[in-house]
This record gives structure tokens, C-alpha cells and sequence, in this order.
DNA sequence: TATTGTGTTCGGTAATGCCGAACGCCCTGC
DNA sequence: GCAGGGCGTTCGGCATTACCGAACACAATA
């Protein structure tokens, strides 16, 4: 969208509204640094081979002299890459080892990655955590099982909470009106023709999946995709995150599903155990299920 | 020059001397994203639960007002976090997506994650791929071993070229001037009793690497730790990376070695073959190994 | 050759990032 | 109790600095 100022600019008593439509300008926000992190984004969501100066400056809506120093400044910092020949931009090692690093201070990457590891190797699927962020699922570590097909399952965003096994899980340890609340602000978009989309149909399969400690996702993200998901609690009680196993819909005959649930069940309660909460089945007696 | 430098950052006692003593401001060079990575950074190498807005600008030598801002718009991004109790900051999980995605783009990150699955469960020892950036080893991928123990190996930053196997077995296929250039830069830095930094010393080994096709590092790096690496070359017939399995000194007698460095070199070959490069073995017939 | 695309360099300017000082708040401990 | 020092936050105001546009050199098209 390319926001070319200068036009309104004639009256320079009114504070600062010509900043365009690219970032809302804070007194607290410094703007440079905001166009460094967009490029950044504009970067990953490129090519593998990575985009030319000239893609960055139309992209980001800044001329190409700003353009060349933001990306200059990025790649001493190790974030960005030349890519010869032609200069062209990609993302630097800098962010492995930045994301590495992350991962490794997030106190659930290394308790749950050997359950995942144990997870994957039994079950032969992709294992998955993912932690709770205000209500909606953000993977942070994935093993892929022995042979198993790669999927598309991107770490360290913001996932939907009603398409996931991992969402669904989540939601049904909140009380009706947070799930309202989460979903009200997310929005109920269909991923495929079997998304729930409907807030009621939500919450009634949301009792179903307090009931049993674990919540299936049949074909509801994509085409194909079946997920089975258990939440984990922390020390205070609360939803930690989630755990879940995706593979292939075909594969699985309904009583499997059943049992592959108990099982990812019982590795969550693994992990409530490790962070010092309560497992789903201690939780399950003391009270019938949050979701009241 | 690469943004890890595990320099002094972390230290608290910085010359500031005013304000922009601290980077280098060329022309294209914007200082308050140089500032913002280096307090990236900063976070990155404290510990886990974070760093109060204090320390962070004593550490970055500004003031707490221009700290705040930077630190708020890297929230905005995703890349810091705001860990409450009594704000403290810590890595975001932007930075999990954008490593994640890094690790995608690179192209090597896909071919080797399985050939580093297999190694990893054959050997039942960490298996990791390093690419070669301007000679210096950058590891991009880690699997660990059923039970292994865990290491610490940190990913994506620049590690020493001649106390490990993989740098190493990088080493040993470039000529002597490129060797001596590349450790002269680095320097011979002794890591432990028995790291070579002596550079005829090296250079002896590294006849020894090339005429095998694999790097052993006997307790060059760490102490007690063990590794074996073999190098892998691209379709131009340079060296791209290598890959090495690193576990404890004390499980391997010594013909064991042997085996492991054909079993790694064998993988390597293969990992050649899907870049499109000619294989170790294949090299070794047509010449008499690089260094020369 | 004309044309359009690159990436790069350099003035000039006002927008903007920066600092310091002041404020409210929570502790700790004379 | 009240001083003391730590914290995070806010704001005024100045000079820095990040920004744009124009001009340049070069490559690949037509």
C-alpha cells in the first residue's frame, strides 16, 4: 500500500499523522526498528531464495535508499544474508541460533522435548507442543516420527484455537465465557469444509473433549489431517499449553482414535507432573471440568 | 562479520562515554536497529527468566527512556517478550518462527534432517550439520541420539574451525594458504589440554582428515566429549558443510573410530550426492585430496 | 541503441530518536 | 515512621539522524 506522504503535511502545527498507514506511531515505538522487524517478516514470507533490494523497497513502502540501510544494518547484525550473486536478501543464521535460544529458555521446550521424542517414536506421527498464548495455541517444538510425512506445521506463531487439537484442548479447560471471549476475537473461520464454525457447535464438542481429557481434530485444518491433542496444566492450575500427535486421516481406524487419545492423555499428565500441576485425571475428580 | 561475537555484551561495565561512541555509523548504517539486535542479543545471552528494563540499559549503555522504546517495539514484534512479574524481558517467540523458517530456507536443512535422523539412531549419538561460512563452521541442525546425553550445541553462530570434527573435515579440503588465512584470522585458541594450536600441528592432522575422508576431535573441544565429522561438497565441487555425531569419550575403543568415521563419511557422501556434488571418495580418486 | 531494470551514492531537511529530569511506586532498612 | 534507593513510566526539548529524491553506473532486455 505504499503510503506516499507529503501530502498532507502542509500543516505542521498538527502532530505527527503523516506516518503513513504502516505502523501506529507510539511515542514509545521507534519506527526504524518497527520496519526492521516488517522487512524482516516481508523476508521470511518470500522466497527461499530470497527477494532483491528493489522486491524489499515496494514491499515495505520505503524508498530504496532507507530500504538499503535497513537491510545493511540487518545483515552485520547476522539476521539477514546476502545471497550472491545479485545481491539478494534471505534470512541470516543469526535467527537459528536466536530461535535456538529460545526454545531453550522457554522452560517447556526442554521438559517436554523428550516426551515429545518418546511420543513420536510410539505413535509413529508428528508430536507437537504448544504453549498457551492468551488462549491461543503457539507451537513451540515439533518432532517428526520415524518416516513420517512432512507436514507444513510452522513453529512460533499464533495458531487459530477452534481448528487444532491443541486450540480445542485448550478451550475446553476455560470457562464458556473466555471461550466466547477467545473466539469472539479470532473469529471462527472455516479451514475446511468440516471447521467448526459455529460457537455453540464449538462449545457442545468442547464438553466432549472435557469429558474424555482429549480432543480430536478430524480433517477440521486441512484436507487429509487428523489430530489428537491433550492440554498439560502448570503449578497454579492453570493451562499450560498442550501436546498433540498429527498424521495422516486415513491411517487411523475409530478405535485407534480412542486409544491414541488416552495415550497422548497420559503424556500430557506427564508433563503437568514435571511443571508441578495438577494431571487431567487428578483435576477430572476434584472438579467435573472447567467448562461449566 | 556475524552477529553472535559472544563478546562482552552481557557484561555490565561498558565505556559510554556519551552517546554514539558504541557502533560504527557509516552512512547505511541505522543505529537504532544496530541497537535494538545488540539488545536482541543482550537478552539472548542473559539468563532465562529475563532481564529487567535496567539491566538491559545499563547493558546496552543507553538510557532507560530510549531502552523502553526499543524494547517495546520488539515486543510489538513478537521477537521480546514481557514476562511478568515486575516486567522483565525475554526472548519472544518470533524469533522460534523466524528460526524455524531460516532453517527452512537454507536449503541444506531439509536434505540433511533425515540423514541426520538415521545417523543420529544408528550411532545412537547427537548428529549435527554445519555449513561452511567462509570457512568457519555455523551448525543449522541437531538431532540427538535415543537417550542421549544432552550437550549443550548451540546452533547458528560461528564456531572455531579447528577444535571440532566438522570444522575440521572442513579444513582438510581447502589448500594450506586458505587454512592458515582462516586460522590466522580465528586464531589457534586452546579449548582444552588437547586442542591443536599449533598450526603445523594442524595442518599434519589435516593430511591425515583428507587422506580418510573424516575428522576425529578427541577431547579438542571439551572435555570428555568426542567427535567424528566428514565434510560434504556442492554441485560447484566446493565444500558446503559437513556433518559430525559428537558423544562421550569414554564409550568408544579404538576401532570403533574407525567404523564410526566410514559410517559418517558414508552419510556425507550421501548428503554430496543430493546436492548434486562429487562424493568424498569420488574426489579422492580424481585428486590427491586439496590440501596440497 | 533505447529502455527498463538493477544497486549504489550523496545533499539537504525536518522528522525523530534520544537524553535528562521528574514522577509515582514498591521495597529495604536505618 | 520516614529517608533511601531501586524500579518503570512520562514528558519537554534539542540536535541528531534517518529519511527521501535525484543522479549515477551497470546489466539485461527489446
Amino acid at each position: 500500500m505504499s503510503a506516499t506522504r507529503g501530502s498532507e503535511t502542509a500543516a505542521q502545527s498538527m502532530p505527527v499523522d503523516g506516518a503513513g498507514a504502516d505502523d501506529a506511531v507510539d511515542r514509545y515505538t521507534v519506527r526504524s526498528v518497527a520496519r526492521a522487524m516488517r522487512l524482516v517478516n516481508i523476508v521470511a514470507d518470500g522466497p527461499a531464495k530470497g527477494l532483491s533490494l528493489s522486491d524489499l523497497a515496494r514491499a515495505l513502502g520505503t524508498s530504496k535508499s532507507t530500504t538499503l540501510a535497513l537491510a545493511r544494518t540487518l545483515t552485520a547484525a547476522g539476521v539477514l544474508r546476502d545471497s550472491r550473486p545479485g545481491p539478494r536478501y534471505s534470512l541470516g543464521t543469526a535467527l537459528i541460533r536466536l530461535g535456538d535460544i529460545t526454545r531453550h529458555q522457554l522452560p517447556l521446550g526442554d521438559i517436554c522435548r523428550p516426551v515429545l521424542l518418546e511420543l513420536a517414536d510410539l505413535t509413529k506421527m508428528t508430536a507437537r507442543v504448544a504453549i498457551c498464548d492468551e488462549g491461543f495455541p503457539v507451537f513451540i517444538e515439533r518432532v517428526d516420527g520415524p518416516g513420517s510425512i512432512r507436514f507444513h506445521t510452522p513453529l512460533g506463531q499464533r495458531e487459530v484455537p477452534h481448528a487444532s487439537a491443541a486450540g480445542k484442548a485448550m478451550l475446553a479447560t476455560m470457562t464458556q465465557d473466555r471461550v466466547r471471549t477467545i473466539c469472539g476475537s479470532a473469529g471462527l473461520q472455516a479451514r475446511t469444509a468440516r471447521t467448526i464454525t459455529d460457537i455453540d457447535t464449538l462449545l457442545a464438542n468442547l464438553t466432549v473433549v472435557s469429558g474424555n481429557g482429549f480432543a480430536v481434530d478430524d480433517e477440521e485444518d486441512a484436507e487429509g489431517i487428523f489430530c489428537v491433542g491433550a492440554a498439560f496444566f502448570g503449578y497454579d492450575g492453570s493451562c499450560a499449553g498442550a501436546i498433540s500427535v498429527t498424521g495422516i486421516k486415513g491411517d487411523l481406524p475409530d478405535w485407534r482414535v480412542t486409544e491414541l487419545g488416552r495415550t497422548v492423555r497420559r503424556y500430557a499428565d506427564r508433563v503437568s507432573e514435571m511443571l508441578g500441576g495438577a494431571s487431567y485425571s487428578a483435576r477430572a475428580t476434584a472438579s467435573d471440568g472447567a467448562l461449566a
